[in-house]
DNA sequence: GTGTTTGCAAAGTGTTTGCAATTTA
DNA sequence: TAAATTGCAAACACTTTGCAAACAC
């Protein structure tokens, strides 16, 4: 069964991904394990609830819509994930969370990567008082050229 | 009776909002003169659809919550208003629409102008091919220090 | 066995739309 | 009076929730 393959990526066998999850205290269940399959295995990706439950459904993967918000909302929580805003109609998860950035494509909804380095954000301004940054987004919005 | 005095704010008396309409080809409506009234006068605002509904219904200004959206929406077709997407269950309009970034508090949802000459984005990359850049959003989100 | 997770359907929230009535030019 | 605008209620898209059944440990 194709949920048993875990050699698909010799990086991130099925065990890892079971031992991921166990790590952020979620339990490995059939559901998580394979929406994570389908997120982490091969390269970083921006996704939404709605697309994802379509993927699982082609790869014959059992699991409702329900449960893939909540999965998303779990992934984000422990770190796994991170989420977006660019658009106010939709909610976007990255499965990069390393420092970078995003490019929109405002037409198609797409998002790209901007990788840190191409990028610099300096003299950033003073946090208002009592608080702390927590993160910095920066989204270059782009659209075709007519 | 409130809506007609123009005075409140001398610097933009009651016909200059008309002509502001008028000359982006919208009729000046009593809705619309009533919201950019709320909108435009004073200091810069960032405001939901259904935040600036209930201001009008505190200003005793009939208006239902569709037309504040087809407002909001034509108002920034025609530049004077900005969306700013900070969070994905709601939209934000920014009635400054000039260069410039936001603070972004999580937890209450407010957000905060960063002037253009408080921040540096240098080196941004090259947009896709067939692309150009739109905008540059730079969103600083801001959590409370424990 | 006990506590966690899932799926379903229902409810919720923010937003858009169709259309008759009203208003503007 | 012709065209644009409004308000209402219904429709919509996306997301969350309550709860019984299924599952993990």
């Amino acid at each position: 069964m194709a949920l048993m393959n875990s050699e698909t990526n010799p990086k991130r066998p099925f065990s890892d991904v079971i031992e991921r999850l166990r790590s952020v205290g979620l339990r490995p269940t059939r559901q998580r394990l394979a929406l994570a399959k389908l997120l982490f295995e091969g390269v970083d990706r921006h996704i939404t609830a709605e697309k994802l439950h379509i993927e699982a459904q082609e790869a014959s993967i059992r699991v409702s819509l329900a449960t893939v918000y909540n999965t998303l909302h779990q992934f984000t929580d422990v770190g796994l994930l991170r989420e977006i805003a660019v658009d106010s109609s939709r909610s976007y998860f990255d499965t990069n969370n390393s420092d970078h950035h995003h490019f929109f494509f405002e037409e198609s909804g797409d998002l790209a990567d901007i990788e840190d380095d191409q990028i610099d954000v300096a003299r950033l301004p003073e946090p208002p008082a009592g608080t702390h940054i927590e993160r910095v987004d920066v989204v270059i919005r782009v659209i075709e050229d007519k």
